[in-house]
DNA sequence: TGGTATT
């Protein structure tokens, strides 16, 4: 929603816009800047509901709010007019935006007006049309799950039925193959709409996981959104969240991150997104060291906001071989095979410590899978609108894999155990860039298998002497070097 | 033996 303090109708800033509610269709109105019933101030001006955005350009700069309504108001209501201005130095831009309450009367002011007529002191005629944010983006839509063979002319064909294809694009990686998903513009909203509502998971493409996706595409807000989010898994601060605050606190930790930076971006502050996002880190980086979480040992009743799922890190009473993440050793090695009671009581529980009953690792593991990556974990791909969704998903961690020689194999996993557990059970070997466990995607269980990269071969060996073999309940882990792709396989 | 990808 914009709240517009610049306005101009009387000159008097409408200080009713600052409590109105948005949720109450009838205090809209009061988000205008400009009143257009002198004869009766309680009216409330309202706007359609497919009211146009226009964009005024080639206005001469020495003209206002108020001297262009004239202008304008015989084609209609104004809803609201604001001449755009130089943020900092709050210079007249010489282009404005325009909504009338009607659309139609937006409709007929643009061809009435656009490039019919020259303002005084300009060289070039008016421009009256839709503002980019009206037509842009409600007509491209973003098509997933394609086979990777299909073409633009494939695409086309799909799509074509629904309305008038502007633009049609493949995206493709560097080295030109297909990712499987594309772009379709079509001249309208509705002919995108109708594309969807008769496209989107209607086929399942040869070779695709599932079916066709068809939805409108990011906004550029959004796409911020997205590269943030995978910067942030770049840059590895996402798993020094998880290790702190669990699951719970890295989201809600980015979450408010990404809200802070949209505010900052929206409100039209001067920092660039990356920026903010680099500032907001620097923030979240000092609040952890001024809360010494990496030294002191934190305790569940330490505070409200401590997460479930994380165990304080013990007393580093062993000697650590590897001390590359600063949390603690190997668990002792007798017989060369750890027990899993060395590695688990040595801080690296991946489940709470507070079950009562709770001297089985694989006790733990249910209970802690069931705090933090419920039924809910896969809606981690969907909206962040609700006020508290339940409990709250995982981030989705971008699955990367290491240098060659990082990326481990793991079989034999607890069927309790998710992409979070198997982080925790080898962090102490290095610096886990991802860790990921293969779901049965029609049941959701987990396959018992997955992967570790670390950001070095010597973590991932350490994590191969130790690990392999390792017995959880009946089952003994498997862990080697995963397969390069190009390997051959057996059989 | 890395699943759903956003110019």
């Amino acid at each position: 929603m914009y709240i517009k303090m610049a306005t101009l109708a009387n000159g008097q800033p409408d200080n009713t816009s600052l409590s109105s509610n948005h949720s109450n269709p009838s205090t809209n109105g009061h988000m205008n800047g400009l009143n257009h019933s002198p004869g009766n101030p309680s009216t409330i001006p309202m706007k359609d509901h497919d009211a146009i955005k226009l964009f005024i350009g080639q206005i001469p700069r020495n003209l206002d709010e108020k001297d262009l309504k004239p202008l304008f108001e015989e084609f209609g209501k104004i809803y609201e007019l604001t001449v755009l201005k130089d943020r900092f130095t709050g210079m007249h831009k010489g282009c404005a935006f325009l909504t009338y309450c009607e659309r139609e009367s937006a409709l007929k002011a643009q061809s009435a007006l656009h490039e019919q007529k020259t303002l005084p002191g300009m060289n070039r005629p008016i421009q009256v049309k839709p503002a980019d944010s009206e037509s842009r983006g409600d007509r491209k839509l973003f098509v997933g799950m394609l086979n990777k063979q299909q073409s633009e002319d494939d695409v086309r064909r799909l799509f074509e039925a629904f309305g008038n294809i502007e633009e049609c694009t493949i995206l493709r990686g560097p080295d030109g193959n297909s990712k499987g998903c594309a772009f379709v513009k079509y001249s309208s909203h509705a002919e995108a709409q109708a594309a969807i509502n008769a496209l989107h998971g209607s086929q399942t493409m040869p070779g695709a996981s599932s079916s066709l996706v068809v939805k409108f595409a990011d906004t550029d807000k959004e796409r911020t959104m997205r590269r943030m989010q995978q910067m942030a898994g770049q840059m590895g601060m996402f798993n020094p969240m998880a290790i702190q605050f669990g699951a719970y606190g890295a989201y809600a930790q980015l979450m408010q991150q990404q809200a802070a930076i949209m505010a900052s971006v929206a409100q039209g502050g001067y920092l660039n997104p990356m920026a903010a996002f680099a500032a907001a880190q620097m923030q979240q980086m000092a609040a952890l060291n001024m809360n010494g979480l990496a030294a002191a040992p934190m305790t569940p009743t330490s505070g409200g906001s401590t997460p479930p799922g994380i165990t304080a890190p013990a007393v580093p009473s062993i000697p650590s071989p590897i001390g590359v993440n600063g949390f603690t050793g190997l668990p002792p090695q007798a017989n060369g095979q750890p027990t899993a009671e060395a590695v688990f009581a040595n801080g690296i529980h991946p489940y709470p410590a507070q079950s009562p009953t709770a001297a089985d690792p694989l006790q733990q593991a249910y209970a802690g899978v069931q705090q933090y990556a419920g039924p809910a974990y896969p809606a981690a791909y969907g909206q962040i609108s609700q006020a508290f969704p339940q409990p709250p998903p995982m981030i989705p961690q971008q699955q990367r894999e290491g240098p060659e020689g990082c990326n481990l194999f793991i079989y034999h996993l607890p069927q309790e155990f998710g992409d979070a557990e198997l982080m925790q059970m080898f962090l102490p070997f290095g610096n886990v860039i991802s860790s990921k466990v293969f779901v049965d995607r029609a049941t959701n269980q987990s396959k018992c298998f997955g992967f570790v990269s670390f950001d070095n071969p010597a973590s991932a060996q350490a994590a191969i002497q130790a690990m392999n073999g390792f017995q959880i309940g009946m089952k003994r882990l498997k862990v080697q070097l995963k397969r390069p792709k190009d390997a051959n396989r057996p059989y």
